[in-house]
DNA sequence: AGATATCTTGAGGGGTGCCTCAAGTTCGGG
DNA sequence: CCCGAACTTGAGGCACCCCTCAAGATATCT
């Protein structure tokens, strides 16, 4: 029983060169991965991470135990495809943040725009307000793009711009409701959110702060509770 | 094939004493519309009112057909019920709403007591970010409630405290927001609805305010966005 | 070409939940 | 006490979706 381990992509867990080479897929392998990468691509750009795993199956041509062949688990694809489908764009979002002249501007920009992605994106919109525990890539670049958006939280902040009891770990509170807010409106309204996020900037202006009631979330908080965002029961 | 239509309860659909009379259930069919009535009303509370039937029809100690015999529909059941689980407490809210001396303490405090229901109670919680278009009585309920939040919205606006581009129609999304936030913390930070709630009261000040970027939504958007809201499916 | 390890298939078993209907049970008026 | 109308039952069909595994197909090495 050779433990493959359901990798055949990127197996560069440790350094590379080492003992466990890839095995090499068979050629046929190779090309039904890619197949199934593509459609993945596709399936969770029009459907979110919780499409149907037969779908994607489906539309790349091959049987589902094929799918569950190359890689053992939704979260093992999601893993293999997403980080591609997504990085740049977030990066891109944050880059043009951090370029903003003013740092209040900038951080008005990077909340709008990241809703705007989600908006858009059914993937990015689950990349951005949950959490996929077995996706190390995935989680790797999530935890970069909090570092970026805790700096442009901090700059803004320094500014005298973002009042000062406002907290990178409230960021997520924002796209939590925009999340909500998209797929409510999505045919009926779709810039909808544009104005509750209108509403939220102008409540974190230094000049409407009033205390808060309750503290800010941990960091350890905010990552339980997009754990528990994905959850299909109502308890 | 007598039609007696599922409704056994209140069939008040018209003028009283009309033609058509109530058929007068059997005693033991009598007995087991209340044990229904009271295993939904336990089930929706925990659960919301997305709670698997079957549950209920188990916990009145029948089966799902008579279930399905008294009420034909979800929504029958729905209407049946929820009315009286949350009528009182809705109510109380406005009125003390309106009881406040000053306008923005009762704008504020309506929109933190709604969301405080909201996180208590899943059945609530449904009512407030749904809406179940069958379900006739619940959906006069629910119109009256609109009612009370648009006066309230109106007085804090007369008195000058809340920004005057907020509509009535932006109040379901402040509690569509609530909705994911509470889903999300439940768990792990039960209280962070309200720090979410501080930062968009924040934004609804008079000073606060800042040209919003879009128009609100319709009446018409906000009852369809509401359908939206109950989906399983991805897309 | 033959042999063998690798890969694919797709039916089938899980689980959840909705809804129905033929057959059996119970009520309650006569 | 009897009988028909009213009521209940619960297995079974449906629809999703997950995941597995024995049997068959295919590539690659010699």
């Amino acid at each position: 029983m050779r433990q493959v381990g359901h990798l055949g992509v990127l197996v560069s867990t440790g350094k590379a060169g080492d003992a466990a080479q890839k095995p090499a897929l068979r050629r046929d392998a190779q090309r039904n991965l890619e197949k199934l990468t593509a459609a993945a691509v596709d399936v969770f750009r029009e459907r979110g991470l919780d499409a149907p795993l037969e779908e994607i199956a489906q539309r790349a041509g091959v049987s589902t135990g094929t799918l569950y062949n190359r890689f053992g688990t939704r979260e093992a694809l999601i893993d293999a495809v997403v980080p591609g489908l997504v990085a740049a764009r977030l990066d891109a979002v944050a880059a043009r943040a951090h370029a903003c002249a003013d740092p209040w501007q900038g951080f008005a920009q990077y909340v709008t725009e990241l809703s705007e992605l989600q908006a858009t994106d059914p993937a990015l919109n689950d990349v951005v307000s949950r959490r996929f525990p077995e996706a190390e890539q995935l989680l790797a670049l999530c935890s970069g793009q909090v570092d970026h958006g805790r700096q442009i939280v901090e700059r803004a902040q320094r500014a005298g711009a973002l009042r000062a009891d406002f907290t990178p770990e409230d960021l997520p509170l924002i796209f939590w409701s925009t999340q909500v807010l998209v797929r409510a409106t999505a045919e009926v309204a779709p810039d909808a959110w544009r104005r509750a996020i209108g509403l939220v900037l102008d409540g974190l202006r230094t000049e409407a702060a009033h205390p808060l009631p309750v503290e800010p979330l941990t960091p350890e908080q905010v990552h339980q509770a997009m754990l528990h965002l994905g959850e299909r029961k109502p308890r």
